[in-house]
DNA sequence: GATAAAATTTTAACTACGATAAATTTCAAT
DNA sequence: ATTGAAATTTATCGTAGTTAAAATTTTATC
Protein backbone atom coordinates (compact mmCIF):
# COMPACT_ATOMS: atom_id res chain seq x y z
CA UNK A 1 0.00 0.00 0.00
CA UNK A 2 1.23 3.22 -1.06
CA UNK A 3 -0.28 5.00 2.47
CA UNK A 4 1.95 2.73 4.03
CA UNK A 5 5.12 3.57 2.56
CA UNK A 6 4.03 7.44 2.99
CA UNK A 7 3.38 6.71 6.57
CA UNK A 8 7.02 5.44 7.25
CA UNK A 9 8.85 8.22 5.52
CA UNK A 10 6.96 10.24 7.29
CA UNK A 11 7.51 8.96 10.88
CA UNK A 12 10.85 8.69 9.42
CA UNK A 13 11.04 12.94 8.58
CA UNK A 14 9.69 13.09 12.38
CA UNK A 15 11.90 11.20 14.17
CA UNK A 16 14.74 12.14 12.50
CA UNK A 17 14.15 15.89 13.37
CA UNK A 18 13.14 14.79 16.89
CA UNK A 19 15.36 12.67 18.23
CA UNK A 20 18.66 12.59 15.53
CA UNK A 21 20.02 10.69 13.39
CA UNK A 22 21.25 8.43 15.57
CA UNK A 23 17.84 7.47 16.65
CA UNK A 24 16.51 6.49 13.59
CA UNK A 25 16.72 2.72 13.79
CA UNK A 26 14.50 0.43 11.37
CA UNK A 27 13.05 -1.60 14.33
CA UNK A 28 11.85 1.64 16.34
CA UNK A 29 10.57 2.79 12.80
CA UNK A 30 8.92 -0.21 12.11
CA UNK A 31 7.16 -0.06 15.75
CA UNK A 32 6.40 3.67 15.48
CA UNK A 33 4.36 3.03 11.77
CA UNK A 34 2.71 0.13 12.80
CA UNK A 35 4.54 -2.19 10.54
CA UNK A 36 7.44 -4.58 10.49
CA UNK A 37 11.21 -4.29 9.66
CA UNK A 38 11.03 -5.99 6.26
CA UNK A 39 8.11 -4.27 5.69
CA UNK A 40 10.15 -0.97 5.38
CA UNK A 41 12.38 -2.98 3.17
CA UNK A 42 10.08 -4.09 1.11
CA UNK A 43 8.16 -0.56 0.09
CA UNK A 44 11.17 1.77 0.93
CA UNK A 45 14.19 -0.24 0.55
CA UNK A 46 17.61 -0.82 3.03
CA UNK A 47 18.15 2.32 5.36
CA UNK A 48 20.31 3.67 3.03
CA UNK A 49 18.03 4.04 0.45
CA UNK A 50 15.68 5.70 3.27
CA UNK A 51 17.81 7.87 3.91
CA UNK A 52 18.39 8.60 0.26
CA UNK A 53 14.38 9.49 0.14
CA UNK A 54 14.46 11.65 3.05
CA UNK A 55 17.37 13.83 1.93
CA UNK A 56 15.79 14.21 -1.68
CA UNK A 57 12.75 15.59 -0.39
CA UNK A 58 15.37 18.35 1.45
CA UNK A 59 16.91 18.37 -2.27
CA UNK A 60 13.92 19.41 -4.06
CA UNK A 61 12.57 21.69 -1.23
CA UNK A 62 16.05 23.57 -2.06
CA UNK A 63 15.87 23.47 -5.03
CA UNK A 64 12.06 24.54 -5.44
CA UNK A 65 12.74 27.42 -3.14
CA UNK A 66 15.67 28.36 -5.36
CA UNK A 67 14.12 28.18 -8.74
CA UNK A 68 12.36 31.96 -8.61
CA UNK A 69 15.87 33.26 -8.23
CA UNK A 70 16.09 36.13 -10.26
CA UNK A 71 18.58 38.54 -11.38
CA UNK A 72 19.53 41.57 -8.93
CA UNK A 73 23.13 42.08 -9.55
CA UNK A 74 25.17 39.91 -7.72
CA UNK A 75 24.76 41.47 -4.10
CA UNK A 76 21.40 40.95 -4.15
CA UNK A 77 21.00 37.71 -5.41
CA UNK A 78 23.81 36.55 -2.97
CA UNK A 79 21.47 37.62 -0.54
CA UNK A 80 18.41 36.35 -1.69
CA UNK A 81 19.92 33.14 -2.11
CA UNK A 82 21.43 32.99 1.18
CA UNK A 83 18.12 34.08 2.60
CA UNK A 84 16.15 31.79 1.00
CA UNK A 85 18.11 28.95 2.15
CA UNK A 86 18.48 30.27 5.60
CA UNK A 87 14.61 30.99 6.38
CA UNK A 88 14.02 27.25 4.54
CA UNK A 89 16.68 25.67 7.32
CA UNK A 90 15.07 27.70 10.17
CA UNK A 91 11.38 26.71 9.26
CA UNK A 92 12.40 23.26 10.19
CA UNK A 93 15.81 23.28 12.08
CA UNK A 94 16.01 20.08 13.31
CA UNK A 95 14.96 18.16 10.56
CA UNK A 96 17.40 19.93 7.79
CA UNK A 97 20.21 19.54 10.42
CA UNK A 98 19.31 15.48 10.27
CA UNK A 99 18.80 15.06 6.86
CA UNK A 100 21.79 17.37 6.07
CA UNK A 101 24.17 14.77 8.88
CA UNK A 102 22.53 11.94 6.90
CA UNK A 103 23.83 13.14 3.25
CA UNK A 104 27.26 13.61 4.99
CA UNK A 105 27.25 10.01 6.18
CA UNK A 106 25.77 8.75 3.14
CA UNK A 107 28.72 10.63 0.72
CA UNK A 108 31.54 8.61 2.48
CA UNK A 109 29.58 5.26 3.18
CA UNK A 110 28.43 4.88 -0.54
CA UNK A 111 30.46 6.68 -2.69
CA UNK A 112 28.54 9.03 -5.30
CA UNK A 113 25.57 7.02 -4.98
CA UNK A 114 24.18 10.10 -2.84
CA UNK A 115 21.53 12.33 -4.90
CA UNK A 116 23.99 14.63 -6.93
CA UNK A 117 22.49 17.82 -5.64
CA UNK A 118 22.47 19.69 -2.15
CA UNK A 119 25.36 21.82 -3.52
CA UNK A 120 25.18 21.22 -7.26
CA UNK A 121 22.36 24.07 -7.78
CA UNK A 122 23.38 26.56 -5.12
CA UNK A 123 27.42 26.05 -6.57
CA UNK A 124 25.92 26.84 -9.80
CA UNK A 125 24.34 29.81 -8.82
CA UNK A 126 27.06 31.24 -6.96
CA UNK A 127 29.82 30.67 -10.20
CA UNK A 128 27.01 32.77 -12.23
CA UNK A 129 27.21 35.07 -10.12
CA UNK A 130 30.29 35.76 -10.29
CA UNK A 131 30.71 35.31 -13.96
CA UNK A 132 28.00 37.86 -14.09
CA UNK A 133 29.81 40.15 -11.98
CA UNK A 134 33.02 39.86 -14.36
CA UNK A 135 31.11 40.59 -17.35
CA UNK A 136 29.18 43.20 -15.87
CA UNK A 137 32.64 45.29 -15.30
CA UNK A 138 32.11 44.80 -11.47
CA UNK A 139 35.55 43.03 -11.00
CA UNK A 140 38.89 44.25 -11.85
CA UNK A 141 40.03 40.86 -13.45
CA UNK A 142 43.51 40.75 -11.51
CA UNK A 143 41.78 37.30 -10.50
CA UNK A 144 40.16 34.43 -12.53
CA UNK A 145 36.59 34.77 -11.74
CA UNK A 146 35.89 30.81 -11.39
CA UNK A 147 38.43 30.95 -8.53
CA UNK A 148 36.39 33.72 -6.81
CA UNK A 149 33.61 31.93 -7.68
CA UNK A 150 34.91 28.59 -6.23
CA UNK A 151 36.23 30.19 -2.78
CA UNK A 152 32.90 32.28 -2.66
CA UNK A 153 31.05 28.93 -2.57
CA UNK A 154 33.42 27.44 -0.30
CA UNK A 155 32.62 30.02 2.10
CA UNK A 156 29.18 29.57 1.82
CA UNK A 157 29.72 25.63 1.82
CA UNK A 158 31.34 25.97 5.24
CA UNK A 159 28.79 28.29 6.46
CA UNK A 160 26.21 25.17 5.98
CA UNK A 161 28.64 22.79 7.76
CA UNK A 162 28.93 24.36 10.88
CA UNK A 163 25.13 25.30 11.03
CA UNK A 164 24.37 21.61 10.49
CA UNK A 165 27.29 21.00 13.12
CA UNK A 166 25.14 23.12 15.66
CA UNK A 167 28.64 25.16 15.66
CA UNK A 168 26.17 28.15 14.43
CA UNK A 169 22.31 29.56 14.30
CA UNK A 170 20.56 30.33 11.50
CA UNK A 171 21.45 33.73 12.04
CA UNK A 172 24.95 33.04 12.27
CA UNK A 173 24.78 31.28 8.85
CA UNK A 174 23.40 33.95 6.75
CA UNK A 175 26.31 36.16 8.27
CA UNK A 176 28.84 33.91 7.62
CA UNK A 177 27.93 32.61 4.34
CA UNK A 178 27.35 35.94 3.03
CA UNK A 179 30.36 37.53 4.64
CA UNK A 180 32.32 35.04 3.22
CA UNK A 181 30.58 35.40 -0.36
CA UNK A 182 31.03 38.87 -0.56
CA UNK A 183 34.66 38.85 1.04
CA UNK A 184 35.64 37.05 -1.90
CA UNK A 185 33.90 39.08 -4.25
CA UNK A 186 35.45 42.24 -2.33
CA UNK A 187 38.91 41.00 -3.24
CA UNK A 188 38.92 41.79 -7.17
CA UNK A 189 35.44 44.33 -7.34
CA UNK A 190 36.19 47.69 -8.47
CA UNK A 191 36.15 50.73 -6.38
CA UNK A 192 32.24 51.22 -6.78
CA UNK A 193 31.42 47.88 -6.41
CA UNK A 194 33.87 47.04 -3.56
CA UNK A 195 32.06 49.94 -1.70
CA UNK A 196 28.97 48.89 -2.02
CA UNK A 197 30.14 44.92 -0.77
CA UNK A 198 32.00 46.72 2.63
CA UNK A 199 28.91 48.42 2.92
CA UNK A 200 26.68 45.19 3.03
CA UNK A 201 29.43 43.58 4.85
CA UNK A 202 29.17 46.27 7.77
CA UNK A 203 25.55 45.87 7.74
CA UNK A 204 26.09 42.12 8.25
CA UNK A 205 28.28 43.00 11.60
CA UNK A 206 24.76 44.79 13.16
CA UNK A 207 22.42 42.29 15.24
CA UNK A 208 19.76 42.50 13.16
CA UNK A 209 15.88 41.71 14.49
CA UNK A 210 14.04 43.29 11.89
CA UNK A 211 14.53 39.21 10.32
CA UNK A 212 11.24 38.51 11.46
CA UNK A 213 9.07 39.72 9.15
CA UNK A 214 10.47 38.08 6.18
CA UNK A 215 8.60 35.18 6.86
CA UNK A 216 4.83 34.18 8.57
CA UNK A 217 6.87 30.89 10.27
CA UNK A 218 3.21 30.14 10.24
CA UNK B 1 52.37 -5.00 29.74
CA UNK B 2 53.17 -1.33 27.84
CA UNK B 3 54.42 -3.21 24.77
CA UNK B 4 50.96 -4.75 24.51
CA UNK B 5 49.20 -1.36 24.28
CA UNK B 6 51.62 0.06 21.50
CA UNK B 7 50.88 -2.54 19.50
CA UNK B 8 47.82 -2.01 19.46
CA UNK B 9 48.03 1.43 18.67
CA UNK B 10 50.21 0.52 15.97
CA UNK B 11 48.09 -2.18 13.93
CA UNK B 12 44.96 0.50 14.50
CA UNK B 13 46.57 2.81 12.51
CA UNK B 14 47.95 0.60 10.08
CA UNK B 15 44.73 -0.87 9.85
CA UNK B 16 42.93 2.69 9.52
CA UNK B 17 45.49 3.80 6.89
CA UNK B 18 44.92 0.64 4.82
CA UNK B 19 41.57 -0.05 5.11
CA UNK B 20 39.58 2.88 6.34
CA UNK B 21 37.29 3.88 8.91
CA UNK B 22 34.55 1.42 8.33
CA UNK B 23 37.39 -1.58 8.48
CA UNK B 24 39.00 -0.76 12.04
CA UNK B 25 36.70 -2.93 14.53
CA UNK B 26 37.59 -3.98 17.74
CA UNK B 27 36.99 -7.77 17.02
CA UNK B 28 39.76 -7.63 13.59
CA UNK B 29 42.11 -5.36 15.40
CA UNK B 30 42.12 -7.87 18.46
CA UNK B 31 43.07 -10.56 15.99
CA UNK B 32 45.43 -8.72 13.85
CA UNK B 33 47.26 -7.61 17.41
CA UNK B 34 46.98 -11.28 18.83
CA UNK B 35 44.96 -10.31 21.71
CA UNK B 36 41.40 -10.35 22.64
CA UNK B 37 38.93 -7.93 22.78
CA UNK B 38 38.59 -7.16 26.63
CA UNK B 39 42.21 -6.50 26.57
CA UNK B 40 41.88 -3.41 24.20
CA UNK B 41 39.44 -2.42 26.90
CA UNK B 42 41.80 -2.92 29.37
CA UNK B 43 45.15 -1.46 28.08
CA UNK B 44 43.34 1.34 25.81
CA UNK B 45 39.76 1.91 26.96
CA UNK B 46 36.94 2.09 24.63
CA UNK B 47 36.03 2.28 20.89
CA UNK B 48 36.16 6.14 21.35
CA UNK B 49 39.18 6.28 23.46
CA UNK B 50 41.33 4.26 20.56
CA UNK B 51 40.17 6.67 18.11
CA UNK B 52 40.74 9.74 20.47
CA UNK B 53 44.11 8.01 20.79
CA UNK B 54 44.86 7.87 17.20
CA UNK B 55 43.76 11.82 16.71
CA UNK B 56 45.75 12.70 19.44
CA UNK B 57 49.47 11.64 17.75
CA UNK B 58 47.91 13.42 14.71
CA UNK B 59 47.17 16.62 16.14
CA UNK B 60 50.89 16.49 18.14
CA UNK B 61 52.43 16.19 15.03
CA UNK B 62 50.59 18.56 13.80
CA UNK B 63 51.68 21.09 16.32
CA UNK B 64 55.32 20.43 17.09
CA UNK B 65 55.11 20.83 12.46
CA UNK B 66 53.85 23.95 13.69
CA UNK B 67 56.03 24.93 16.38
CA UNK B 68 58.81 26.70 14.16
CA UNK B 69 56.11 28.73 12.83
CA UNK B 70 58.69 31.95 12.00
CA UNK B 71 57.26 35.36 11.99
CA UNK B 72 57.35 36.40 7.70
CA UNK B 73 54.89 38.70 7.08
CA UNK B 74 51.30 37.63 6.46
CA UNK B 75 51.78 35.68 2.75
CA UNK B 76 54.61 33.99 4.09
CA UNK B 77 53.40 32.46 7.06
CA UNK B 78 50.26 31.82 5.56
CA UNK B 79 52.47 29.49 2.33
CA UNK B 80 54.21 28.08 5.22
CA UNK B 81 51.60 26.65 7.77
CA UNK B 82 49.80 25.72 4.69
CA UNK B 83 52.76 24.12 3.27
CA UNK B 84 53.72 22.59 6.32
CA UNK B 85 50.19 20.54 6.88
CA UNK B 86 49.94 19.66 3.10
CA UNK B 87 53.55 18.29 3.51
CA UNK B 88 52.48 16.23 6.27
CA UNK B 89 49.12 15.24 5.35
CA UNK B 90 51.08 14.17 1.57
CA UNK B 91 53.32 12.18 3.76
CA UNK B 92 51.36 9.69 5.06
CA UNK B 93 48.04 10.71 2.93
CA UNK B 94 46.10 7.48 4.53
CA UNK B 95 46.23 7.62 7.96
CA UNK B 96 45.74 11.18 7.80
CA UNK B 97 42.43 10.94 6.13
CA UNK B 98 41.22 8.34 8.09
CA UNK B 99 41.95 9.91 11.34
CA UNK B 100 40.47 13.44 10.58
CA UNK B 101 37.14 11.09 9.51
CA UNK B 102 37.37 9.56 13.15
CA UNK B 103 37.60 12.99 13.71
CA UNK B 104 34.64 14.37 12.66
CA UNK B 105 32.80 11.05 13.73
CA UNK B 106 33.84 11.06 17.32
CA UNK B 107 32.79 15.46 17.49
CA UNK B 108 29.58 14.19 16.52
CA UNK B 109 29.24 11.65 18.34
CA UNK B 110 30.85 12.45 22.01
CA UNK B 111 30.00 16.22 21.37
CA UNK B 112 33.05 18.19 23.05
CA UNK B 113 34.67 15.39 24.58
CA UNK B 114 36.95 14.93 21.12
CA UNK B 115 40.54 16.52 21.99
CA UNK B 116 40.53 20.52 22.04
CA UNK B 117 42.34 21.42 19.08
CA UNK B 118 43.21 19.77 15.63
CA UNK B 119 41.55 23.53 14.64
CA UNK B 120 42.41 24.98 17.75
CA UNK B 121 46.22 25.91 17.14
CA UNK B 122 45.72 26.59 13.12
CA UNK B 123 42.72 28.57 13.91
CA UNK B 124 45.06 30.98 16.36
CA UNK B 125 47.53 31.51 13.33
CA UNK B 126 45.31 32.68 11.08
CA UNK B 127 44.02 34.61 13.35
CA UNK B 128 47.13 36.35 14.31
CA UNK B 129 48.33 36.63 10.53
CA UNK B 130 45.18 39.10 9.53
CA UNK B 131 45.84 40.97 12.93
CA UNK B 132 49.22 41.41 12.10
CA UNK B 133 48.10 42.70 8.89
CA UNK B 134 46.13 44.74 10.17
CA UNK B 135 48.88 46.58 12.48
CA UNK B 136 51.12 46.57 10.28
CA UNK B 137 48.92 48.79 7.76
CA UNK B 138 48.35 46.56 5.67
CA UNK B 139 45.25 46.58 5.75
CA UNK B 140 42.91 49.51 4.96
CA UNK B 141 40.79 48.95 7.85
CA UNK B 142 37.41 49.08 5.84
CA UNK B 143 36.40 45.53 7.33
CA UNK B 144 36.70 43.75 10.83
CA UNK B 145 40.11 42.01 10.65
CA UNK B 146 38.59 39.17 13.03
CA UNK B 147 36.25 38.79 10.31
CA UNK B 148 38.70 38.41 8.15
CA UNK B 149 40.55 35.94 9.66
CA UNK B 150 37.66 33.74 10.85
CA UNK B 151 36.95 33.85 7.26
CA UNK B 152 39.65 32.95 5.78
CA UNK B 153 40.19 30.22 7.63
CA UNK B 154 37.03 29.06 7.09
CA UNK B 155 38.93 28.67 3.40
CA UNK B 156 41.99 26.95 5.15
CA UNK B 157 39.19 24.27 6.49
CA UNK B 158 36.84 23.97 3.85
CA UNK B 159 40.20 22.99 2.11
CA UNK B 160 40.95 20.20 4.87
CA UNK B 161 37.18 18.97 5.01
CA UNK B 162 37.50 18.43 0.76
CA UNK B 163 40.94 17.02 0.70
CA UNK B 164 39.78 14.54 3.68
CA UNK B 165 36.81 13.74 1.69
CA UNK B 166 38.48 12.78 -1.44
CA UNK B 167 37.25 15.77 -3.55
CA UNK B 168 40.57 16.77 -3.72
CA UNK B 169 44.48 16.04 -3.75
CA UNK B 170 47.24 17.14 -1.05
CA UNK B 171 48.15 19.67 -3.60
CA UNK B 172 44.40 21.18 -4.36
CA UNK B 173 44.16 21.46 -0.87
CA UNK B 174 47.28 23.87 -0.36
CA UNK B 175 46.08 25.30 -3.48
CA UNK B 176 42.61 26.11 -2.27
CA UNK B 177 43.55 26.62 1.29
CA UNK B 178 45.88 29.58 0.48
CA UNK B 179 43.75 30.89 -2.44
CA UNK B 180 40.92 31.19 0.34
CA UNK B 181 43.20 32.74 2.88
CA UNK B 182 44.05 35.10 -0.06
CA UNK B 183 41.35 35.94 -1.55
CA UNK B 184 40.25 37.42 2.14
CA UNK B 185 42.82 39.59 2.62
CA UNK B 186 42.91 41.07 -0.41
CA UNK B 187 39.14 42.07 -0.19
CA UNK B 188 40.66 44.59 2.22
CA UNK B 189 44.18 45.23 1.06
CA UNK B 190 46.40 48.08 1.19
CA UNK B 191 47.40 48.54 -2.83
CA UNK B 192 50.97 47.80 -2.39
CA UNK B 193 49.78 44.83 -0.31
CA UNK B 194 46.98 43.42 -2.82
CA UNK B 195 49.78 43.56 -5.34
CA UNK B 196 51.56 40.88 -3.67
CA UNK B 197 48.18 39.19 -2.69
CA UNK B 198 47.20 38.78 -6.42
CA UNK B 199 50.84 38.07 -7.65
CA UNK B 200 50.68 35.14 -5.18
CA UNK B 201 47.23 34.09 -6.44
CA UNK B 202 48.55 34.08 -9.97
CA UNK B 203 51.53 32.32 -8.94
CA UNK B 204 49.02 29.43 -7.62
CA UNK B 205 47.55 29.11 -10.40
CA UNK B 206 50.44 27.63 -12.46
CA UNK B 207 50.28 23.97 -12.01
CA UNK B 208 53.36 23.21 -9.63
CA UNK B 209 56.19 20.38 -10.48
CA UNK B 210 58.93 22.02 -8.36
CA UNK B 211 57.29 21.49 -5.08
CA UNK B 212 59.27 18.01 -4.99
CA UNK B 213 62.28 19.04 -3.58
CA UNK B 214 60.79 20.66 -0.57
CA UNK B 215 60.73 17.56 1.31
CA UNK B 216 63.26 14.23 0.91
CA UNK B 217 59.43 12.27 1.14
CA UNK B 218 62.07 9.20 2.52
C1' DG C 1 -18.67 -17.27 -5.42
C1' DA C 2 -14.83 -20.52 -5.17
C1' DT C 3 -10.18 -21.20 -6.18
C1' DA C 4 -5.62 -20.59 -7.97
C1' DA C 5 -1.95 -17.30 -8.42
C1' DA C 6 0.44 -13.24 -7.25
C1' DA C 7 1.83 -9.89 -4.18
C1' DT C 8 2.46 -8.40 0.40
C1' DT C 9 3.44 -8.90 5.24
C1' DT C 10 5.29 -11.27 9.09
C1' DT C 11 7.93 -14.77 11.70
C1' DA C 12 12.25 -16.17 12.65
C1' DA C 13 16.88 -16.16 12.12
C1' DC C 14 21.74 -14.58 10.57
C1' DT C 15 25.89 -11.85 10.96
C1' DA C 16 28.46 -8.24 12.93
C1' DC C 17 29.10 -4.55 16.00
C1' DG C 18 30.48 -2.46 20.77
C1' DA C 19 30.45 -3.66 25.38
C1' DT C 20 31.01 -6.28 29.95
C1' DA C 21 30.61 -9.76 33.89
C1' DA C 22 32.74 -13.64 35.49
C1' DA C 23 36.25 -17.10 35.24
C1' DT C 24 40.86 -17.98 34.38
C1' DT C 25 45.62 -17.29 34.02
C1' DT C 26 49.92 -14.82 35.21
C1' DC C 27 53.15 -13.14 38.24
C1' DA C 28 55.27 -10.82 42.02
C1' DA C 29 55.77 -10.61 47.09
C1' DT C 30 55.79 -12.92 51.28
C1' DA D 1 55.17 -22.74 47.97
C1' DT D 2 51.27 -19.87 48.95
C1' DT D 3 48.61 -16.09 48.50
C1' DG D 4 46.64 -12.05 46.51
C1' DA D 5 46.38 -8.70 43.01
C1' DA D 6 46.70 -7.64 38.21
C1' DA D 7 46.04 -8.90 33.54
C1' DT D 8 43.81 -11.83 30.13
C1' DT D 9 40.37 -14.68 28.26
C1' DT D 10 35.88 -17.11 27.91
C1' DA D 11 31.35 -16.52 27.31
C1' DT D 12 27.56 -13.70 26.76
C1' DC D 13 24.49 -9.52 26.23
C1' DG D 14 21.93 -6.13 23.53
C1' DT D 15 21.29 -3.86 19.31
C1' DA D 16 22.19 -2.83 14.65
C1' DG D 17 21.07 -3.95 9.46
C1' DT D 18 19.64 -7.58 6.60
C1' DT D 19 17.20 -11.60 4.53
C1' DA D 20 15.08 -16.36 3.64
C1' DA D 21 10.94 -18.60 4.13
C1' DA D 22 6.36 -19.07 5.98
C1' DA D 23 1.87 -16.94 6.48
C1' DT D 24 -1.32 -13.76 5.03
C1' DT D 25 -3.84 -10.78 2.08
C1' DT D 26 -5.17 -9.35 -2.34
C1' DT D 27 -6.19 -10.09 -7.20
C1' DA D 28 -7.61 -12.50 -11.18
C1' DT D 29 -9.88 -16.41 -13.41
C1' DC D 30 -13.23 -19.91 -14.08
Amino acid sequence: MERRRQRILSVARTTLARDGFEALTLRSLAQQAGVTVPTIYNLVGSKDDLLRELIAGLVERCERALEEVEDHGPIDMARHVVGTLAALFAEDEDFCRAALVAGQRLERSSGANAPPGIWQRSSQIAMRICLDASRSGLLRGDLDPRRIGERAFDGYRIAVIDWLNGAIDAEGFERNALSGFYLCLAADAVPRFRRALVSRLAELERPRRARANRRGST
